[in-house]
DNA sequence: TTTGTAAGCTTACGACGTAAGCAAGGATGC
DNA sequence: GCATCCTTGCTTACGTCGTAAGCTTACAAA
């Protein structure tokens, strides 16, 4: 007679697989795996998830709530631009999670609440339905862009000078001469590499509402 | 005696997994079916490849190459534009690439060769090493971005608004009440639904412009 | 002829997701 | 108090995956 354990439910199951999912990526997320961390064998992990699918998508969303909406500020380029960096923030916590997210239809409750937020901002800011929908497609598109690209390419900013001294042979060939030229650039230190994604994000409001005021004369 | 066929090779291994992918997606690309593909047993390909991931490796790189660099216009932003429309083109094509592309670090010579010419633009459009590089990061950013959105949501821009009606009883709670009076608007047909990429390219680009002038005047 | 080497094959192992059915215990109806 | 059912978790098993280890065959060089 084990230590009697709390029975299972989904909300116990997702918490387990999630924090599966922080510790050792999605590979160390397997049924099996979640059952043994629950105390339980995996298969009756399948009396609280349909499948290893809802377990994904169930985390996904559980990240996504993560997602802190600002308050309405009086800015709504304040707004968005903190909504960016806070998604931003969110999903390099969890960096197993971006591929997921935009790899698979999610309409969880988090993520339908989180775009209904941003479409509240942008229609408070006098923004037109059409272009306040181009509006958020085209900041989530960058996000998650940058957030995707930064992590496949994981060399934090102080090391990049190193890792570019570091991959100079591969450009040593004069195939590439603007990217040894940019390489070279960084290994001076001429300029620190990445952007950040504020970089990004202020060009877009900039030119969104840019955009909103010819509309809005037109 | 079968009819005698051509020898294996990396080359040909690489093309036979690229077709697979093209007609089945990542899920029917295994060592086993690409093997039957080529008339050899699975085993045999580890002689000409390493394993799967140098596989994956390698047909994301052939996607790259595929990507037309457009020749060099007279003005940047149109090249730059052609650039991102032929990288969505060719990436869409090949629904399976992307979230490949985007969550492996990439250094194949297609994808280096795209990156060079990128930055040779914008140094002949007169953008510093700093900027030219935070520009092509934005924009590759973007267009990484909004196409792995656009598959997710792979709802063709003429069914977006049945779509849109289909789903109408999820926002009929009135949680969501942007979400639900936008598609509203989907449905009335007052707007087309998603953006082209266009919108987003053109904004980062008028974007993009203003910061190199502002740094030439500086 | 001998020998070396490369190409492809065979077998096998330890994962994986999950279908099918069983066992035990608590709740419910009489 | 007893019989019933339903819930929860367990057992066993199947087909699939990537790939390690070693074998066979055929041809080229000596």
């Amino acid at each position: 007679m084990p230590t009697s354990r709390p029975p299972l439910s989904t909300r116990r199951v997702l918490q387990a697989a999630l924090a599966l999912a922080d510790s050792g990526g999605t590979d160390s997320l397997t049924m099996r795996h979640l059952g043994r961390e629950l105390g339980v064998e995996a298969m009756s992990l399948y009396r609280h998830v349909a499948n290893k699918d809802a377990v994904l998508d169930g985390i996904v969303d559980l990240v996504v709530a993560e997602i802190d909406l600002p308050g309405a500020e009086e800015d709504w380029k304040v707004t968005m631009r903190r909504r960016g960096e806070a998604a931003y923030r969110v999903l390099t916590r969890h960096p197993w999670a971006p591929p997921l997210l935009m790899s698979r239809t999610n309409t969880g409750p988090a993520m339908l609440r989180y775009i209904d937020f941003t479409l509240g901002v942008l229609r408070g800011a006098g923004f037109s339905w059409k272009l306040a929908d181009y509006a958020w497609n085209t900041m989530d598109s960058f996000v998650y862009g940058y957030t995707l690209r930064r992590l496949a390419f994981p060399v934090a900013p102080a090391d990049y000078a190193e890792t570019a001294a570091t991959h100079q042979h591969l450009l040593a060939g004069g195939e590439y001469p603007h990217m040894a030229e940019l390489t070279r650039q960084v290994t001076l230190g001429h300029h620190p590499g990445d952007p950040d994604i504020t970089f990004g994000l202020n060009l877009i409001l900039d030119g969104l509402e840019r955009l909103r005021d010819a509309e809005q004369a037109g």
